[in-house]
DNA sequence: CAATTCGTTCAATCAATACTGAACAAAATA
DNA sequence: TATTTTGTTCAGTATTGATTGAACGAATTG
């Protein structure tokens, strides 16, 4: 029977970083194998990955490209051995910022040139798209501030919102 | 024929919105919906929203529900009509941040209860998990601050980043 | 050189989700 | 009361993207 088994924690770690990439438009193995680098930082082999996450070669080819363009892993050469090796990057997540941080840009940037060629908005039309596009220039520079914060190794909250409490999910 | 026909600027702005949210995982016609209603403020009909998009009543239904769960639009009564009316709420963008920062902490918190009940993780391990719980965290901060931000109608940058210009793609 | 190992690619399958359109209940109208 | 209008729901379809597994070329080994 498989049904009602419970799998270790190790393995519910790495699934619920599976879900939590998956949610945020990822690949879920993506999630996966991100779980099992922070677990244990590596260096793992090509063919181990696709053992201990029983998931294809192909997945493995796809998934560490992914993370390897994402900046989150890399691929390191070990002396007298045949496969690819990869292990966590040294800052495995400040390529994931910048990337929210293009993409608020381009959204904003994509409002801006189509609101040009509109005519027969008000004022208050003017008004909204502005708005919309402001939006969008928070959210960059929300993300903004998040690489600096990154950045400085940021252990304890150097400034409290306005109107949150310092943590919790409400 | 219908190939390279090409539409107005106004179909192209409500279109270009409905790509936007659709990478931002959200319902492309969710999308289409919330740029007609940057364009002009509304209210519009329900049978209306039908007629402009092009989309089935169920999908007007489906869609519209969703932006009033978000805050982007609220349904208002008009005296003298049957259907139901929305228009653009008057702050639209609030609770779309206020989700962000809600997933952010929710997959801090999955981590950490998670990471508890590991062992066999030495020093470097807890130290990774750690790092990722403070990943999410710095995420959470910065949508925190963005709620700030908007709620200030934040027209200019009071504050520029270390690391990059005011506001380019790259 | 033949056989194996390795990583990538790609066609096929699978899974998740969006969208439609018909069925429905409630309310308004005739 | 019968008909129409209205918004929701839901089953079916379409679409999109993830995943697999086989085919392949390159490199290694025997």
């Amino acid at each position: 029977m498989l049904f009602g088994m419970t799998q270790d924690s190790e393995t519910d770690f790495i699934e619920a970083m599976g879900l939590i990439l998956q949610g945020d438009g990822m690949p879920r193995i993506a999630g996966r194998l991100m779980g099992l680098f922070v677990l244990h930082g590596g260096p793992f082999s090509f063919t181990n990955l696709a053992d201990r996450l029983e998931i294809s070669r192909g997945s493995v080819s796809t998934n560490t490209r992914l993370l390897e363009d994402l900046g989150v892993i890399e691929r390191v050469a070990i002396k007298g051995e045949r496969q690819d090796f990869f292990r966590l990057a040294s800052d495995p997540y400040a390529e994931i910022v910048e990337r929210k941080r293009t993409r608020s840009i381009r959204a904003r940037e994509t409002i801006l040139r189509n609101a040009e060629t509109l005519d027969d908005l008000g004022q208050d039309g003017l008004k909204r798209v502005d708005e919309l596009a402001n939006f969008f220039r928070v959210l960059a520079m929300a993300t903004d501030r998040a690489l600096d914060d990154l950045r400085d190794g940021d252990g304890a909250s150097p400034r409290t919102s306005k109107t949150h409490p310092p943590l919790a999910a409400e």
